[in-house]
DNA sequence: TCTGCAGTACTAATTTCCTAGTAATGAAGG
DNA sequence: CCTTCATTACTAGGAAATTAGTACTGCAGA
């Protein structure tokens, strides 16, 4: 039977939405450019990857001179949390909380790490109360 | 050209794999009865997903009676660090405290929620102490 | 022993994902 | 006009994912 498209990102459109996010907005070509180094995928491979971005609402296209440009339609903040969200919601119980106390847990992360985490914590209290 | 199996569960997989975290171990039939309410699949097809979870290594299986019964290779923890590194990675440029700065974000938290990871990341800051 | 049931393996159909070739289109330059 | 080049559309094909039917095996009960 059938697979419903998710509205998460695969790891290839993730890869290429972040090269676009990073240019703002720009051609296939430009994609390509801004993916240098990443990865060496024919200019087709990634024309066809950026049309079922636009199909799943993930970009917009308009077309300038000849070529077709294309504009994130979802900001990469917003996709972010979406992520997160998704996260939390299919593997900690929907609650951010374990997700964080599993982060922590982390050997992985330095001292400034933790701190610095802290200090985003204790930021965002304080802008609660202001 | 190919696609390499990813070491990351598909939306499937991760729903049996909860299932039998959840459980212990079991058989077909018991992750089947830990999925009540949640979805309707026949038999075969949970059976075949529990297939390639062996074949991918998050599980391992052994024959009790007639039946196989499934065990978890994988700990649910380590899967959740795998998770969160593998998002901090793709998504925050690999620096967790972006992760935390977009969660804490999120208007959805409530000041318990945050009061909450403040108070586990303070615990983290002592142990590290002591 | 024969029948039936439970469980597993095999097989299959359908969809998405990923990659890329080839054809078509349209503009520019001679 | 005609050729060339860039871009886009169409097409294709294999791997993986998802679902499930059918066949086979082995045990238990009549």
């Amino acid at each position: 039977m059938a697979r419903r498209r998710s509205e998460m990102l695969t790891d290839v459109e993730l890869e290429f939405m972040i090269a676009l996010w990073d240019i703002g907005s720009g051609s296939v070509r430009d994609i390509m450019a801004a993916l240098e180094g990443q990865s060496q995928r024919a200019y087709t491979s990634v024309a066809t990857v950026m049309k079922i971005l636009d199909e799943k609402g993930f970009v917009t296209s308009a077309r300038k001179d000849r070529a077709l440009v294309y504009t994130p339609a979802v900001a990469k903040r917003d996709y972010e949390g979406r992520s997160l969200k998704n996260l939390s919601k299919t593997l900690f119980g929907g609650t951010p909380t374990a997700l964080v106390a599993r982060l922590v847990d982390n050997e992985d992360l330095t001292d400034e790490m933790i701190q610095e985490i802290k200090e985003i914590i204790e930021t965002r209290i304080r802008k609660d109360d202001g």
